[in-house]
RNA sequence: GCCGAAGUGAUGGAAUGGUAGACAUGAAGGUCUCAAAAACCUUUGAUCGCAAGGUCAUGUGGGUUCGACUCCCACCUUCGGCACCA
C-alpha cells in the first residue's frame, strides 16, 4: 500500500491538466453553456483562506456542472485599480504598478495550487489600458447621452494635506497621515445620473431571476422611492422662500418649526445677526462630522436658531427656523419641516429645544381631542386641530384631500424623491482609470476623441497630494491641445472609481483581447446572462446595483439585449481567523493557504472549506477540524487497496443511490456541507464491509472528483480509466433503489414519541394496519390505559401521533 | 439610528411543520506498542434512576397546531451594510 502523498500528486496533475487542456473553454454549443462568475478579487498581496473559500464551492459547482453535461465558462481576473496601491506607494514608496502587478502574479500562482477549473487564459487586469480603454469608452457615451456630468459633492478633506480622503484613511475624524481633524468639504466632481435609472432598478415584487430576498429588499430600500410633495414657506420679512419635501403632507397643520441642513446655502443667507456667531459655530462643527455620525446619534440632536421664521401657508402661523445636522442636504431639498406631534425624531428635538408640540391625529372621530402615540399617529387616526380637514381619516382620506387643496393653492407641488443618490465616479486620485474629458478655457468640457483612447496613465507622477490630484504634477500629460479648437488645454486630473471597473468587467472575461468595442457582441450573445454570480454580502448595495446599471445602460445603447446581467446571485460569508476575530496581520491569526496545503494538501482544504459550515456562514477556521476532512481523504485513499469485483448486495445498491441522490440535491441547492457528510456517511457504511465493490469504489469517487479533484483523479486513472475523471458523467439514480426495504415509524402520544415500529416500505401507506400495530405494543397500551385515542393523525411514512385526554 | 441576516451540545454545524443534535471536531475510556504517535473500537446535550424508563432542553417571553428549531407577535444579543476600502 503506498502512502497518500498529495504534495506528490497535486502538482502532477495540475500539470497534466494544464498540458492536456482539460480545463480549456471553448465555444461550442452542443452543450448547453453555464457561465460560473465570481467577483473579481482585489489583488492586495495577501491572499488568506477567505479568498480560497469565496472560490472552492464556485469551483466546486463548476466542476458538478460539467460533469451533468455543460459547457462551462469560469475564469478570474483582478479588480486591479485602487486605493491600496497607493497607500502602499505612499508609505513604502513602491509604485502601485509594479505592488500591483507583481500581487497579481503571486496570487495567480496562489490560485493555481488550489486546483481550480478556471481557465486562465480569459483572465484580465482592470488597470490594462487595454481594459481601461473602455472605461473611458463607456465613460464617454454616459457623457453623450447626459448621463454624466460635473457636479459638487461633499467630501472628507485634510486642511492639512490639502487632499481629499477616503473614509478608510479618516481615523476617528483625524486624517490617517498628519492626524488633523478632517472636515466636510464640497468638491466638484465628476457623477453618473443613476438616479435617472432608479425606476428601471427597482426590483419587482417576483423577478425572473433568482437574486436573494435580502439583496433585493435592501437596494430597494437604497433606492428608496417615495412619492410626496414639496411644500414651499415664505420667509418671514424676506423674498427667500424654502422648500421642504415630506411623504406626510396631511400633518402640515402640526408644523412647529422648520430645520435646514448645515450646508444648506439658506443658513448664511438667513440667519440673522444676532444668530450669526452661533450658527456660524454649529456649522463649523457638523462639518467635522461624518454623515453617518450624523444620522447615528438619534438621542442627543442638536441644532441651533437662525433667528428667522418662515410663515406656514395653511394657517398663516409664524414657524422658527432652525439649523441642525440630523438634515442632510443631499437628500431631498436640504430642509424639513418639523412636526413633533408625529415624528419622534422630531419630538425629542422640540422637546430639547423647548418647541411647541401640536397633535394633529388623533384616535377617533368622537373624540377627537384624544391623541395617539407618536408610534401609531402614521399608521392610522382621525386628523385633528387641522383646520377644515378635521375628521378625515389618516392617512388614507387626508392626504390625498390635503395634497389636491396644497397644490390647487399653489403651496405644493407634488414629487417623486429618491433616496439613492447620483454615483460619485470620480476620485482625486492616482492608480485608476484617467477620466478622458480636456479642459479648454475656450471649449469647457471637450471629451476626448475616441481614435485617442486609452487616455494612459503616466508612470512618473508625485503621490504626494498638494492641494491637487497627483496626476496634475506630471506637466507634461496634463498639457494638451484641445480637440477642438487646437489651443492649450489640461486633461482632466481625477480618475474614475474603481467600481466603474468592476461594474461590467464580467462583460469583458467572454473575449477579453477583443478590440472593437468593450466587449464581444456575439459572445455575449452566446453566454450572458452569467449563470450564478458568487460574491460577498459587502456588495449588496454598491457593486451589484452598479453592475445591474451599466447593463440597462448597455441595453439602452442597444449593446446588449439582457435586462439584467446576473440569472441567479449566491452571497458568501467569511472565514475567521481560529480567535474567531476577522483575519489581519495586526492581530497576527491570518491563515495562509500556501501553509496549510504543505501540511494537507489543496485537496484536503477545499474539502474542510466546503465542509466546515454553509457557503454563506461566518465562522473561525479550526485547525483541529482539518485533521477531519484530512482524515476522510486518507481513507478514501487506503480503501483501493480492498477492491471487488462482485456486484454490491441490495442495501449497498440502496444507500449508493441514497447517496447519490443526496449529493446531487445538495449540489444544485449549493449545499456543500451536508453534500461532505453524506460521503462521509457512506464512507462509514462502506468501511465496516470487509470487500469493497469497484461499482461502489468508482461511484464514490465520482462524487468526490468537485471536491478532491487530484485525489480522485489519481485513484481514478490507477484502477478505473485512462481519460480523466473531470471528463466524466455524473453518477444517475436509479429510482428502483431508492427507498430502504424497512422504514421506522415513530409513534407519538400528545406529540410525544414514546415508541417506534419497523414496516415494510410498501406497507407505509396502510393506515389502519400501522395503527393496528401501533394500539398492540405494550408501551403505547400502558399509556392509554385502555382508552381508545380520543384522534390519530397519521403523516405516511413519518410519524403516527395518537391524542389522548 | 436605519436596512438586512443570524442565535441549536464543549466547538463547527444538521434537521424549513413530523424521532432535535446527521456529519465532523474536541474530550473520556479501550485495542495495538517497551513507550509514544498514528490508526481502529466504544461512550459523549443536561438531569433523576440500580434498571426499565422519566423529566428538561434549539437566545427570552407569549401565541397558533394533534405536533414548532421551523409559522405568528413582542423583546434581547451578535454580525454585515449605510454611498471615497474593495
Amino acid at each position: 500500500m503506498t502512502k497518500y502523498q498529495p504534495s506528490q500528486i497535486e502538482p502532477k496533475w495540475q500539470k497534466y491538466w494544464q498540458d492536456q487542456g482539460t480545463y480549456n473553454f471553448e465555444y461550442d454549443s452542443k452543450k448547453p453553456y453555464f457561465y460560473n462568475l465570481v467577483e473579481l478579487p482585489y489583488p492586495s498581496g495577501d491572499l488568506h483562506v477567505g479568498h480560497w473559500f469565496a472560490f472552492v464551492t464556485p469551483d466546486v459547482i463548476a466542476r458538478f456542472k460539467r460533469m451533468t453535461g455543460h459547457n462551462v465558462f469560469f475564469t478570474n481576473g483582478y479588480d486591479a485599480f485602487g486605493l491600496p496601491a497607493e497607500n502602499a506607494a505612499i508609505k513604502r514608496g513602491i509604485h502601485p504598478k509594479d505592488w500591483t502587478y507583481a500581487n497579481m502574479e503571486s496570487m495567480t500562482k496562489q490560485f493555481q495550487t488550489l486546483g481550480t477549473m478556471i481557465d486562465w487564459r480569459f483572465s484580465l487586469a482592470t488597470c490594462d489600458p487595454e481594459y481601461y480603454k473602455w472605461n473611458q469608452w463607456i465613460f464617454l457615451k454616459l457623457m453623450e447621452k447626459d448621463l454624466a456630468y460635473l457636479g459638487k459633492a461633499l467630501s472628507n478633506w485634510c486642511p492639512s494635506c490639502q487632499t481629499v480622503l477616503a473614509n478608510e484613511n479618516v481615523d476617528g475624524g483625524k486624517c490617517w497621515r498628519c492626524g488633523s481633524e478632517v472636515i466636510q468639504k464640497e468638491v466638484s466632481q465628476w457623477f453618473y445620473k443613476i438616479t435617472d435609472y432608479a425606476d428601471k432598478l427597482i426590483w419587482p415584487e417576483s423577478p425572473k431571476v433568482d437574486w436573494p430576498m435580502s439583496v433585493r429588499v435592501g437596494q430597494n430600500n437604497w433606492i428608496g422611492k417615495s412619492e410626496g410633495v414639496e411644500i414651499t414657506f415664505p420667509v418671514q420679512d424676506s423674498e427667500h422662500k424654502i422648500t421642504v419635501f415630506t411623504v406626510y403632507p396631511e400633518t402640515i397643520f402640526g408644523v412647529t418649526y422648520l430645520v435646514l441642513a448645515p450646508e444648506s446655502p439658506l443658513v448664511s443667507e438667513l440667519t440673522t445677526p444676532e444668530c450669526e456667531a452661533a450658527v456660524t459655530k454649529y456649522v463649523q462643527e457638523a462639518s467635522k462630522k461624518s454623515e453617518l455620525e450624523r444620522k447615528s446619534l438619534e438621542k442627543q440632536k442638536t441644532g441651533c436658531f437662525t433667528g428667522r421664521y418662515v410663515i406656514n401657508p395653511v394657517n398663516d402661523q409664524k414657524v422658527p427656523v432652525w439649523v441642525s445636522d440630523y438634515v442632510i442636504a443631499g437628500y431631498g431639498t436640504g430642509a424639513v419641516m418639523g412636526v413633533p406631534g408625529s415624528d419622534e425624531r422630531d419630538f425629542s428635538f422640540a422637546e430639547k429645544y423647548d418647541l411647541p408640540v401640536i397633535r394633529v391625529i388623533g384616535k377617533s372621530a368622537d373624540d377627537l381631542s384624544e391623541v395617539l402615540s407618536i408610534e401609531e399617529a402614521l399608521e392610522e387616526g382621525i386628523l385633528v386641530n387641522s383646520s377644515q380637514f378635521d375628521g378625515l381619516k389618516s392617512p388614507k382620506e387626508a392626504r390625498p384631500r390635503i395634497i389636491e387643496w396644497l397644490i390647487s393653492q399653489g403651496f405644493a407641488k407634488s414629487k417623486i424623491q429618491y433616496h439613492l443618490h447620483d454615483w460619485s465616479i470620480s476620485r482625486q486620485r492616482y492608480w485608476g482609470t484617467p477620466v478622458p474629458v480636456i479642459h479648454c478655457p475656450t471649449d469647457g468640457l471637450v471629451p476626448v476623441p475616441e481614435k485617442d483612447l486609452p487616455v494612459e496613465l503616466p508612470y512618473d507622477v508625485d503621490f504626494a497630494p498638494k492641494g491637487k490630484p497627483p496626476l496634475a504634477s506630471d506637466e507634461k500629460w496634463l498639457k494638451v491641445d484641445c480637440p477642438k479648437c487646437g489651443g492649450p488645454a489640461e486633461r482632466d486630473a481625477e480618475t474614475l472609481d474603481t467600481f466603474m471597473d468592476s461594474s461590467w468587467y464580467y462583460y469583458r472575461y467572454l473575449d477579453p483581447h477583443y478590440s472593437d468595442g468593450p466587449f464581444n457582441p456575439e459572445k455575449v450573445k452566446q453566454l450572458m446572462p452569467v449563470s450564478i454570480y458568487f460574491g460577498g454580502a459587502e456588495h449588496t448595495l454598491g457593486h451589484t446595483l452598479y453592475a445591474r446599471f451599466m447593463t440597462k445602460f448597455f441595453k439602452d445603447l442597444g449593446l446588449v439585449d439582457l435586462d439584467e446581467f446576473a440569472n441567479k446571485r449566491v452571497q458568501h460569508g467569511t472565514v475567521l481567523g481560529p480567535d474567531g476575530n476577522k483575519m489581519s496581520k495586526s492581530k497576527g491569526n491570518v491563515i495562509n493557504p500556501d501553509d496549510v496545503v504543505k501540511e494537507y494538501g489543496s485537496d484536503t482544504v477545499r474539502l474542510y472549506l466546503c465542509f466546515m459550515m454553509p457557503y454563506e456562514a461566518v465562522g473561525p477556521w479550526s485547525q483541529s477540524a482539518i485533521a477531519g476532512a484530512y482524515r476522510f481523504i486518507t481513507r478514501i485513499w487506503d480503501l483501493s487497496d480492498n477492491l471487488s469485483d462482485s456486484l454490491p448486495d441490495k442495501a449497498s445498491l440502496i444507500k449508493l443511490n441514497q447517496t447519490i441522490d443526496k449529493v446531487t440535491g445538495d449540489l444544485k441547492s449549493i449545499k456543500t456541507n451536508t453534500a461532505i457528510a453524506a460521503l462521509m456517511e457512506w464512507l462509514n457504511f462502506l468501511a465496516k464491509k470487509p470487500k469493497l465493490t469497484k461499482i461502489e469504489y468508482k461511484n464514490l469517487l465520482l462524487l468526490l472528483a468537485p471536491f478532491a479533484p487530484h485525489l480522485t483523479e489519481q485513484l481514478w486513472q490507477d484502477h478505473f480509466d485512462k481519460q480523466s475523471i473531470h471528463l466524466q458523467a455524473w453518477p444517475a439514480v436509479d429510482q428502483a433503489y431508492l427507498r430502504d426495504e424497512e422504514v421506522t415509524i415513530p409513534i407519538s402520544i400528545n406529540g410525544k414519541v414514546r415508541d417506534s415500529i419497523l414496516v415494510s416500505s410498501q406497507k407505509t401507506g396502510d393506515q389502519e394496519a400501522i395503527e393496528q400495530l401501533a394500539l398492540e405494543r405494550p408501551k403505547i397500551q400502558a399509556y392509554l390505559k385502555g382508552q381508545k385515542p380520543l384522534k390519530v393523525i397519521y403523516v405516511s411514512g413519518k410519524i403516527l401521533n395518537l391524542v389522548i385526554n
